[in-house]
DNA sequence: TATATTGTAACTATAATAGTTACAAATGAA
DNA sequence: TTCATTTGTAACTATTATAGTTACAATATA
């Protein structure tokens, strides 16, 4: 596997949790909806909670569920709970000694941040509300188990 | 090493390649501004001849050089020429019998599409001809070596 | 003919990720 | 109080991608 699947599996989980709204899920049963172990699913949910997304609660009758709305939880922030790496990356060892090795790295900088922000911006048009909203589109929604 | 290093690689050599104009440079030159191995090198241009980019000689006195000026090389085609996967990726497994799991991944398709495009747009506002702008900025620049 | 260079396959080393095991801490119920 | 459940987290393994390297055939020039 290559580039993370960390994302897709936070947006699956809090679109889980959404659903079944107020009632707390456990990581093992968000683990069989996701189809992975349920330590993945803690130490992500792990994330998303220091991002202030989602709430647990250990023990007995214990689990997981949002601490906002789905429609206030936007994806550009969900992105940003997982991501701590940029998409695009500079290569380590540039000549100082050339003209151009000595300068790339800045000017690579500006594009590679001009892109990253593009495509958080595009996250930022999105909210689990809406992805609810694609994955449930034509029933009058009543939760799920 | 985490992402790859491709794009950044690429865009180092389109900017010395413009640097040296007309004249060609071999794999060995660019892996020495570069700081890395001429196989490499050679690989990566390989991607970027098969897009149009550059064009190489074999042979004594072979080497590279663009195929096009560069305020025609623009960085939205060269990212394509080395990035074959997405920047978000899905996961593999969401189980087909939860409703969410079932539906989750046409939803993220959507959303990452949509992501991808707006990257890769970003990147199309940017040249090999701005990016040696950035590189030289005050200097009557006359190319080098 | 000798030399330089591309083109490419095959291999190694390193690092990131997912998955797994194990277990302490916390919580609620019997 | 005791037991069962669940989080929280560290440690380990397996898999995969990438960069780097070695080797060498094919190509081109002088």
């Amino acid at each position: 596997m290559n580039a993370s699947q960390q994302f897709a599996v936070s947006v699956h989980i809090l679109t889980v949790l959404a659903a079944s709204r107020e009632q707390v899920l456990t990581s093992e049963e968000i683990a069989g909806s996701v189809g992975t172990h349920p330590v993945v699913i803690r130490r992500i949910l792990g994330h998303l909670r220091a991002h202030g997304l989602v709430e647990s609660r250990p023990g007995a009758a214990g689990g997981w569920r949002l601490e906002k709305p789905p429609a206030q939880i936007v994806l550009g922030v969900v992105y940003r709970a997982v991501n701590h790496e940029a998409v695009l990356v500079m290569h380590q060892h540039p000549n100082p000694g050339c003209p151009v090795g000595a300068r790339i790295q800045p000017a690579l900088a500006e594009v590679f941040s001009a892109a990253q922000t593009a495509l958080e911006a595009e996250l930022a048009h999105y909210t689990v509300a809406d992805m609810l909203g694609k994955v449930f589109p034509l029933e009058s929604f009543q939760g799920v188990e």
